[in-house]
DNA sequence: GCCTGGCACTCTGCGCGTGCGAGTGCCAGC
DNA sequence: GCTGGCACTCGCACGCGCAGAGTGCCAGGC
């Protein structure tokens, strides 16, 4: 194991770096940092360090820059969350209680965590198959058609056009919207199937066509996976990213423009407090020069969404993460009020 | 003025350096354009286009490359829109019509934009201002909390929170719902205030002052210029920018960040065609070396709202006008028909 | 056994001078 | 008014040398 010094050495490396963007030498640590030993005993543990791998030099006779397993046990073992001080929590809190609508939260959560962090912010919709149905409602666009409407606790809002079999008459269509909700009023959608499943049965043997057509618009709407929808802002500080620019920054943009590949990265992170995953530990080839800090946030106790922030390996994970933390327990505040 | 042949100097001149990248000289024109003259006569023909302030080198001795002045000329006078390959057509329209809702709508035009053009796609929503109500929902939430959502004909939905300032009790809220659907249903947004002026009058006294406070959030949705929302695409295609990357990118992708700059961007354009916006013509600062490339699109005869791209001033003008033209053509279909 | 100072070595980055090539402007001639 | 020719101007790529930062290793000291 690595001695004690060792690994202050390290973690300092990781502070300068992060901090000047450049390669740290023995000489700069010892003076910016009192180890309490000589330039020539960092060197020495510094090798050691790099036969472990957790540094690396650019070049020969260069300094030091962590990697990918440097900084993973920089964040696991070396640092912890630096929380936010008693003022930008206050601006948090302002910032997000001026929302109108679920969009604008989200949005405002989006802003909020690129300028704290500096970094990409992506923030997943509250999901739907984690949510309860506040409200179905049924619209009659034409005779053989409708219109769903589907609003959940977290304000969410689906809508589907639905073309039935068979004209639907207005009397019909009072009681399927009375029934529907009825049963599933304030139910999770995960309930929902088995509450509806026989609700045809309850209606003229001429409705029951439409009444499933409906019932399997719901159900699709429900279960539709890639209808999680997100948001992403804050994208001009990739610019900040590097001096090797246009290529590391294209593969970036190019993945955040990927619902899909976002989601799954929001999606890996199970721990139920701050994930992060770093360089390559990104199953996504365009990010192997990011890591993505991640934390699920909810109205209840319960996690219904993700959100989080996406920046080069090289970032102030302490303070990224205090951030994407408090955050996240505010949003979850503001959802549940509303 | 200039004779037809310095136009055509012009046309070539911008035409090569979209191709290239890189400043045209003279005997490269006389090369790849058959002008029938010399080298040395479209030396000549240059140095006018430079007087007039047409194209300009970047610095002594090297080729020329068009000012945002010599654009606008090739945009208006010389350059025609560029109709899509049918084959471009089909696909965009296959590709449409796979649309769920709107919001998919909107993302795949967003999408669909940007790899045509390679740009980056700009999507605004149907504005509410323009559009016609199609249902008014009402929700009681708590005894004193109702939710108010509001569909339009394009399918776009919106909801607010409303805290009444006393209970409401489920008769009234029917009443209410019955009336203001009555009223507003299939008009237009700018209309609806006049057809719902009086109606607290048409409520018992205790009531009045929910519904008050109900019509006034409902007015203040219909008029919330800045809820307009729109969806960005393709920053991607930012890093093909050019050479002197960061500076140029970072403006860009802050103003894209602005949702309001970007809807004055788009809002700008009042022409009934396709609108373009060159380098320093734009307001905005940080898209001086960009051109914005717009229009208008509807489900009806009507603009509801408008699309466009945003790239390089350097930039395959005719291609570009061709297929926003037709994106917004065939967005316009599908609005109709859903 | 571990730390330290010293020393030789190795790179990178930068400033500088040079040569080349592309492109221009101008002029005399057709 | 077009053309060929010519001298001129730059920017850029290349090669060189130097300074500076950082390293690895070794011998000596606590």
């Amino acid at each position: 194991m690595l001695s004690e010094r060792r690994l202050q050495v390290l973690r300092a490396i990781v502070q300068d770096y992060v901090g000047t963007e450049e390669p740290v030498g023995s000489k700069a640590l010892t003076e910016r940092h009192n180890l309490g030993v000589s330039p020539a005993t960092v060197r020495n543990d510094m090798a050691a360090l790099e036969d472990e791998g957790y540094i690396a030099q650019p070049h020969t006779s260069a300094g030091r820059i962590p990697t990918d397993k440097g900084y993973r046990l920089f964040v696991d073992k070396l640092a912890g969350v630096k929380p936010m001080t008693a003022p930008e929590r206050r601006a948090i809190q302002n910032f997000l209680e001026g929302a109108v609508d679920l969009d604008d939260v989200v949005a405002r959560t989006v802003r909020l965590l690129a300028q704290l962090t500096r970094q990409v912010a992506v923030v997943q919709y509250p999901s739907l198959t984690r949510s309860t149905v506040r409200h179905v409602e049924l619209l009659a666009l034409a005779p053989a058609r409708l219109m769903l409407v589907l609003i959940t606790d977290t304000g969410r809002v689906e809508q589907r056009v639905v073309d039935c079999p068979a004209p639907f008459g207005e009397a019909s269509l009072a009681d399927l919207r009375a029934r529907l909700n009825s049963r599933v009023a304030n139910r999770r959608f995960t309930d929902v199937p088995s509450l509806v499943e026989d609700l045809p049965e309850a209606f003229e043997h001429e409705d029951r066509g439409t009444v499933s057509t409906v019932l399997s618009t719901l159900l699709e709407t429900l279960v539709e996976e890639n209808e999680e929808r997100l948001m992403i802002g804050g994208t001009a500080n990739l610019t900040r990213f590097g001096h090797d620019f246009p290529l590391t920054i294209r593969p970036v943009l190019e993945a955040l423009e990927e619902q899909v590949v976002l989601l799954k990265l929001l999606g890996e992170a199970q721990d139920p407090g701050v994930t992060v995953r770093i360089g390559h530990e990104n199953a996504h080839e365009g990010l192997n020069s990011t890591s993505v800090v991640s934390v699920g946030y909810g109205s209840g106790g319960e996690a219904v969404a993700k959100l989080g922030v996406v920046g080069p390996t090289r970032m102030d994970y302490p303070g990224t993460m205090g951030a994407v933390r408090a955050v996240a327990r505010y949003v979850g505040q503001i959802l549940a009020e509303s």
